[in-house]
DNA sequence: CTGAAAGCGCTTACAG
DNA sequence: CTGAAAGCGCTTACAG
């Protein structure tokens, strides 16, 4: 027997029209009526069907999360399991659902054709967006309402949610700066990201506070992967710094990594600092000082941000700079 | 403007059915027409309504990915982000798109209504299922297609896919005890979780081959997270072990942290063997052997069991236990 | 507060 | 190989 609002009228006695109204929580019901209409909803386990309620209102309650895949080996970073925790989690408290699109090079193009005109979505949360993607400009043409996790600094009309990477990240230098510490390296995040970049200016402006000369020799780029950040601590040896300031947990661990195949003890030769506090950060040996960035709220309010740019389309730009907390365990050599 | 199906119709002049039919790669349509109704899609960029298809059709081409929630903390394992990866990219390759699920208990029944019943999806891949969870039940009565990442004993009906984690346990066990290890410990995954007592069934029968009984004292359960292999390990170290078999790696890095607390060294003193091969293992102190499972193919696995399932309803059941491959590291002390 | 009716944009037998 | 037409299951003005 199918199950559809034909059928729950007639169970209860009324149009299509009043068990639509129920549904969707219509205040123009009687009482009574919603109650009885509501009985045999509940009996039958009816689900009103989501394809024929998105054709008919023009919406799906679905959000798309892309993940740029370019990011590579990145997605294993527990940041991208916290991140999507907040934004399964918000969504599920404003009854949305997500779609997933883990983009692929390859499929790139078909990707960005079903975001945009298939109608499966509603709107689009966009995860660590390298600067030139062409994803923005598309979505940007094409009016689709979409947030970013990261800011974007071209565009003045896109709206995001970003932790605040470069204050965070002075705060990490400047304490390490207060503690005596002369020759404080740091491992960048790429240059073609933001969160890269605006760490790297939070450190630099802790230097420059100091009226410490930025030394090109304490600064390697890493790709924000342990692997990377193991590379660019080998590069940093030779220059001897007494401090680092790695522009993530997993570049931290790597640098770790490297400073203990080297000799170099931790915090006694080198303090070191991280940034997001993952959860394995004060597992680590010794257990790292870090700059904690909420990375699950950082997803819960992109997806606010997003449901309310749906509802209210054409509402000024909202962008959100969530505060981070400098966390101190041993590895920094204080306390 | 809109562009739907009409409009394509009008530009080609043809009717809506051939440019349906186009569109869906319908064999039979006259090769020049499908050459000109292409061309106007590409040049409107024409992409189908998704929930008018759904609607006619009944199918939606989404599968939905259930990671229970109650699983917690362990979404952060590297584990998920690879298996999500694998579906994704599988999905891709099929044309399906991902919904994600994280099962987060006060949503429970709604999800699984929504699940079921309101038509979103076409079938369901189901993560680390615990052993009492109260999805496979519900999916079996409403003939929801749906694929398992992981076996599932009680129930024949219940296609699966998993790796192989008896004999990657019983590989790594037996190897420790042909290094010559007297005294090997395990710690297991939770009770309630199938692969924790497959594997913890592959340390049993290699201690049994070599007529050896089964110690009470040198078994801990631990959860799959680095501090629960922490908190076990310290629980073992009384008893003296000179080996440990983890059912993760995530719990061997706790222990390899509990050991070096404890001032013992690997592999001297005490030989550690992993499970998984996510990508830190290799970069441990020291370098950990471990049982690889290829956990991108368990995912792309599913998926494509999974369209099988929906394209044929009601074909036999499926089960498919992919290989481990035993990877020799320092931790182990071979080598 | 309620119902009849049009319409959302497709797919799919059916007829030719 | 092609088209006319019914139908998928909802929402939403509109009229009352």
């Amino acid at each position: 027997m199918k199950i559809n609002l034909e059928e729950i009228a007639r169970r209860s006695g009324v149009s299509r029209s009043t068990v639509s109204r129920v549904v969707n929580d219509d205040p123009n019901v009687n009482a009574g009526t919603r109650e009885r209409v509501k009985t045999v909803i509940r009996q039958l386990n009816f689900q009103p069907n989501a394809a024929a309620r998105s054709l008919a209102s023009g919406r799906t309650r679905v959000l798309g999360l892309v993940i740029p895949q370019g990011v590579g080996a990145l997605f294993a970073d527990p940041y991208f399991a916290i991140l999507i925790q907040g934004i399964a989690s918000a969504c599920n408290a404003h009854d949305h659902s997500v779609m997933l699109w883990l983009a692929e090079p390859e499929y790139e193009r078909r990707m960005i054709r079903q975001l945009l005109h298939s109608g499966m979505i509603d709107g689009v949360i966009v995860s660590s967006m390298l600067l030139d993607d062409s994803l923005v400009p598309a979505l940007i043409d094409n009016q689709k309402p979409f947030v970013l996790v990261g800011r974007h600094p071209s565009k003045p009309e896109v709206n995001y949610v970003d932790s605040d990477n470069e204050n965070g990240a002075w705060a990490a230098v400047a304490h390490l700066l207060r503690l005596g510490r002369q020759r404080v390296a740091t491992i960048t995040g790429p240059s073609n990201m933001v969160a890269g970049a605006d760490r790297r200016a939070g450190f630099v402006r802790a230097l420059r506070e100091r009226g410490l000369a930025l030394d090109p020799d304490l600064l390697a780029e890493g790709d924000f992967t342990e692997a990377g950040g193991y590379l660019a601590m080998q590069r940093l040896l030779p220059h001897k710094p007494d401090a680092l300031f790695a522009a993530s947990d997993m570049m931290a661990q790597g640098a770790l990594r490297a400073l203990r195949e080297a000799g170099r003890r931790v915090p006694e030769d080198v303090a070191v600092v991280g940034f997001d506090d993952i959860p394995t950060a004060a597992r680590l040996e010794p257990p790292l000082t870090t700059v904690r960035q909420p990375i699950q709220r950082l997803g819960t309010t992109a997806v606010e941000l997003l449901i309310e740019l749906i509802d209210q389309p054409g509402s000024a730009p909202r962008r959100v700079l969530l505060a981070t907390e400098f966390v101190i365990r041993k590895s920094c050599g204080a306390n």
